[in-house]
DNA sequence: ATTGCTTCCTGAGCGC
DNA sequence: TGCGCTCAGGAAGCAA
């Protein structure tokens, strides 16, 4: 499940792989992949100019004044192929560099897309992000304000894109752990001393995350098609025994699995 | 406005 | 070996 420290290990590896390439042609291998927006045409995508994160979306512009917006969900991978002859075994779309070389979005769950629109128009979805939680804007002044009115357990909020954009199941499980928050506490009622920690972890968990190249569980990899190293510094997510010595708690939440620890995480 | 349920989808792992 | 079941989960869409 690719979160913002895989997103972003994908966006460095695709500025060494394909910054300045142009692009001959997109091949959609499985319909709906790729969307288009309205009104757009094109003659030619152009050459990539450059690529950004935002939350948990890849944003790709172009010279043709095209954006690529790529989300990935849970399964999606951007991998990096010399031989134009090679696919993968979930290949749903595919961009072709004018120099034979191409990048595969393979995808065996078929949940992520492709979204082309004109560089000055945007998406729904992406307009209410709110706040990056590497940001400066993201402190516990934001926080406290953001969660006053919200009385769903803090880890659904958490998870929630418009509050901060780019955590999901694994992180959230992590920073509430360090921040010794029990993940079931409604966000309403967290006080500000545990606020603030919640905001110091995220940072720090996100930062280390992305030192080691992301998490991977089973899917993510790197555009070079390379696993991460942050599952190996992961403290509660997937884990039996807490360092405590207390039976780690698994529990649904949000239609998710919470791990937690009872003794640590009050 | 907020919350939580359902839906999309495939493959792995399990019990029988 | 093979069948059917459950689980994994990001986010849109919907009802309450």
């Amino acid at each position: 499940m690719p979160e913002l420290p895989e997103v972003q290990t994908i966006i460095n590896g695709l500025n060494k792989k394909v910054i300045s390439k142009t692009i001959s042609s997109i091949i959609e291998k499985r319909r709906g992949t790729i969307i288009f927006g309205e009104n757009i045409k094109i003659c030619e995508f152009g050459k990539i100019e450059n690529i950004k994160r935002r939350g948990k979306y890849i944003i790709i512009k172009t010279s043709k004044d095209l954006k690529l917006i790529i989300h990935l969900r849970m399964t999606g991978k951007l991998i990096f192929e010399k031989d134009l002859n090679n696919s993968s075994s979930h290949s749903r779309a595919e961009i072709i560099f004018s120099d034979k070389t191409k990048l595969i979005f393979d995808d065996v769950r078929t949940f992520g897309k492709i979204q082309i629109i004109n560089v000055n128009k945007t998406i729904n979805s992406l307009q209410k992000l709110g706040v990056e939680p590497l940001s400066n804007k993201f402190d516990a002044e934001y926080l406290k304000n953001e969660i006053k009115n919200r009385k769903a357990p803090i880890k659904n909020v958490l998870l929630d894109q418009k509050v901060i954009a780019g955590l999901g199941n694994i992180y959230v499980a992590e920073i509430l752990f360090r921040a010794k928050v029990h993940p079931a506490t409604l966000a309403n009622k967290i006080k500000t001393t545990d606020l603030k920690r919640i905001v110091s972890e995220t940072k720090s968990v996100l930062q280390e995350a992305i030192k080691h190249n992301g998490t991977t569980i089973s899917d993510y990899r790197s555009v070079e098609d390379k696993n991460g190293e942050f599952q190996n510094f992961l403290r509660v997510y997937g884990k039996e025994t807490c360092e405590c010595g207390a039976m780690i708690q698994k529990i649904k939440q949000a239609g998710r699995s919470t791990y937690f620890c009872e003794e640590c995480q009050k």
